[in-house]
DNA sequence: TTGTAGGCGTTATCAG
DNA sequence: CTGATAACGCCTACAA
C-alpha cells in the first residue's frame, strides 16, 4: 500500500484535502463529527504529514541548529554530552529537530547560517561560547533570525539583562562565591583563586565572585589570584606558587586546574580532614578522584534555551512568555577525597 | 532584492529552469557555452537550490540520523564528543547534515526511524552500541535502509566480516593483546585483568585480547581475571582481589576501571619504576593524571563510517567501494605517573 | 463548516 | 542539447 498523503486519505473519505489539512492544523475549525472520522481514518492509515511538503509551503523546516565547537581539551566533553542530550530532548517534546553543523570560526558559523537558512530553512540557532564582541550574536540579530545563547552576552558596558536576545546563563560567580564561603567556613583565611587570563567572560565571573567572597570577609588579597591557561600542569604549578605564597585552600575556574592544584597540595604536606580545593564543572574527573566542584544545572539550561526559543518561534504573545533571560544558580559538589585509598586518592 | 529562484534565474537569462537545474545536478548535459553563462549568474545571483523543493522532488533529504544514547557514567562523553564531531565534519564534506534525536529504548530508537523516514526522509541513520541480537539491525536490514555502526554486529554464530551491512569498529582485543604484551615485556607475569561481565560484544572482545597474549607466553592464570559493572570503586575492589591473587599489572576493559585499579596499586606499595595499569579509551581522566591507556582512532572511525554510508547513498557501482568492514587497530597511549606529584599522581 | 484553486521550487519525462 | 509539461504534498486564501 503506498504511503497516505491528503489527496489519498481526502478520497477514500470523501471529503476535501483541505478539511483533514485543518483536522491536523486547526481542529477547532472543523465539525467534532467529521474530526473524529478524520482522526481515526489518519490513525488507520498512519498518514503522517511530510516535512518537505510543509517546509515547501511553510518555509520552515521545525529544525534547530546548533554548532558542535572544536574539541578542545576534552576534559568538558561530558558537559557537551549531557546539554546535546538534553537539547535534543528539549526540542524534540515540542516537535523540533536539531541539526548538527561545525565550523572552524566565528566567521565560518555566520557563513554557515545564510547556508541553513536559505536552503536548510532552519528555524532557529542555539549558540554556545558566547565571549565578548561576538559577532554572531550580532549578525543574527540585524537579520532578525531567532536564537537563543547559552551563556550571557558579556560586555563591559551593557547589562546582560537588557540584551536584546534571550540567553540562559549558570551564575558562576555565585558558585565561586559560594564555595569561598565554604572554605571560609572551614576555617581557611588564606584562599587561593586559580583561573583564567582576564577577557574570557565566565572566566572573569568567577574571579568575581570569589573576591566579592573574601571581600565580604575581609581577608581579600590580591596576590592569591593567579591567571593561567587551561591544563593540568598549569593548575599544579599556579597552585605551588600559591602555596609559597601561604595559601591553605584554593578555588579553580575548572576542573582541570584544580586536578593539578589538589596534587601540588596533596605532594607538600599531608591531606588535610577537609577538602581545600575545588573545582569548576563538576566532571566525571572530580566525581573520580573525589574532588569538590561547583556543579552547573546543565540540563535545566538545556531545556530552558528550548522553552525560550520555541516560545519566540511560535510567535505567542508576550502573555505566558518565559523568561528571556535566566541566571541559574549553581550548586556545590562536596566530596571528600576518594575514601578507597585510605589518606585519599591523591595522598 | 528577492531570493533567486529557479524560475527568476531563468528569466533573466532566457533559458529555461531545467537548463539551469541542469547545471547543477547533470553539468555535462549542458553546452559548456551556456553552463558557463549560467554558473556565473549563480554565482552572481547567490542562488541556493532549496532543500525543501528539493526534498519534496527527490524524496531524499541529504539528512543522516543519529541517536544520542543516554548519558551514563560521563567519562566517555568525551569519546562522544570526538566522534559527533569528525561525524559532523566528515558529512558536512559530502553535503549531508547530521539531524540528532534520543530515544530511551532501542524498541523507540525504531520508532524513530520510521518518523524521520516518513516524514523527514532521512537518508540514512549511523548506529553507535551494537550488541548481541541487535533488533535495530534487523529493523533497519529488513526495510533495506541504509545505515553503518560503529560496532561489529555481535553473534557468537556468524562471522562480523560477512555481515549484511557496513560497520567500523575498532579491534579491542588486539588493544589489550599489544598492552598486555608491553606489561610481559616489562618483566610483570602475573598480569590480571578487570572486564565487565560476559555478554557484552566489546567486553569480551578486550578480555580475549588479554587472555591470547598471556596464553602465548604460557602464563595465562584463569584466576587473574575479573568481572565487574564499570566504574571507579569497582575496579578498586577488583585490582585489591588481585594483588591478594599475586598479580603485579593490570589490564582494564575502561579508564574508569584502570583508575580505581591505580589507586589501590598505589596505596600498597611504592609506584613501580613502570605503570603497571593500562587503561581503555585514553579518556581526558586518563591524561590527567598519567594513565597508560589504549586509545580509538575515533575520528577515523566516524570519517570511515560516512564514507561507507555516503558511498551507499550514492548509489554508485561496487568498482571504488570502500571497504564495508572496517576494524581499525587502536594504539597504545603510554604514560608515566604524572611528573608533577614527585612520586606520581596517586602515590 | 466545507470545498476549490493556486502556488511553494524543484526534478523527471518526453518532445523537439 | 534544450524546452515544455507534469508532478511531489502541503497550506492559504477565498468562495460556496
Amino acid at each position: 500500500m503506498a504511503k497516505a498523503t491528503l489527496v489519498s486519505l481526502a478520497e477514500s473519505l470523501g471529503v476535501s484535502r483541505q478539511t483533514i489539512s485543518n483536522v491536523i492544523n486547526a481542529p477547532h475549525r472543523v465539525k467534532p463529527e467529521t474530526r473524529l472520522r478524520v482522526e481515526h481514518a489518519i490513525a488507520e492509515s498512519g498518514y503522517r504529514p511530510s516535512a518537505a511538503a510543509r517546509q515547501l509551503r511553510t518555509r520552515r523546516s521545525m529544525n534547530l541548529g546548533i554548532r558542535l565547537m572544536p574539541v578542545v581539551d576534552g576534559i568538558n566533553g561530558s558537559i557537551l554530552d549531557r546539554f546535546l542530550h538534553a537539547l535534543t530532548e528539549a526540542a524534540q517534546e515540542d516537535s523540533y529537530r536539531l541539526t548538527l553543523f561545525s565550523a572552524a570560526t566565528d566567521d565560518d558559523e555566520v557563513r554557515q547560517y545564510e547556508e541553513l537558512l536559505n536552503v536548510s530553512d532552519l528555524d532557529g540557532f542555539v549558540l554556545t561560547g558566547t565571549h565578548h564582541g561576538d559577532q554572531r550574536t550580532a549578525w543574527l540579530l540585524e537579520n532578525e533570525i531567532p536564537f537563543a545563547s547559552f551563556g550571557r552576552p558579556w560586555s563591559d558596558t551593557e547589562d546582560p539583562f537588557s540584551s536584546l536576545h534571550p540567553w540562559v546563563d549558570v551564575d558562576g560567580g555565585a558558585g565561586t562565591q559560594q564555595a569561598t564561603g565554604l572554605l571560609l567556613d572551614q576555617g581557611h583565611t588564606a584562599i587561593g583563586f586559580i583561573g583564567w587570563p582576564a577577557g574570557s567572560g565566565a572566566g572573569d565571573d568567577r574571579r568575581d565572585g570569589w573576591r566579592r567572597a573574601l571581600q565580604a570577609a575581609g581577608v581579600f588579597a590580591d596576590q592569591l589570584d593567579v591567571a593561567v591557561n587551561d591544563g593540568v600542569p598549569a593548575g599544579a604549578r599556579a597552585a605551588e606558587s600559591l602555596i609559597a605564597a601561604g595559601a591553605t585552600a584554593v578555588v579553580c575556574a575548572s576542573d582541570s586546574l584544580a586536578l593539578g592544584a589538589l596534587s601540588a597540595f596533596r605532594s607538600q604536606h599531608r591531606a588535610p580532614a577537609t577538602p581545600n580545593v575545588i573545582g569548576f564543572d563538576d566532571t566525571p574527573v572530580a566525581a573520580a578522584v573525589g574532588l569538590s566542584s561547583i556543579a552547573q544545572p546543565i540540563e535545566e539550561a538545556a531545556r530552558d534555551i528550548i522553552r525560550v526559543l520555541t516560545h519566540t518561534l511560535s510567535g505567542d504573545a508576550d502573555a505566558g512568555r518565559p523568561d528571556k533571560h535566566l541566571l541559574l544558580p549553581p550548586t556545590l559538589a562536596q566530596r571528600v577525597p576518594h575514601p578507597l585509598a585510605g589518606n585519599g586518592w591523591l595522598g
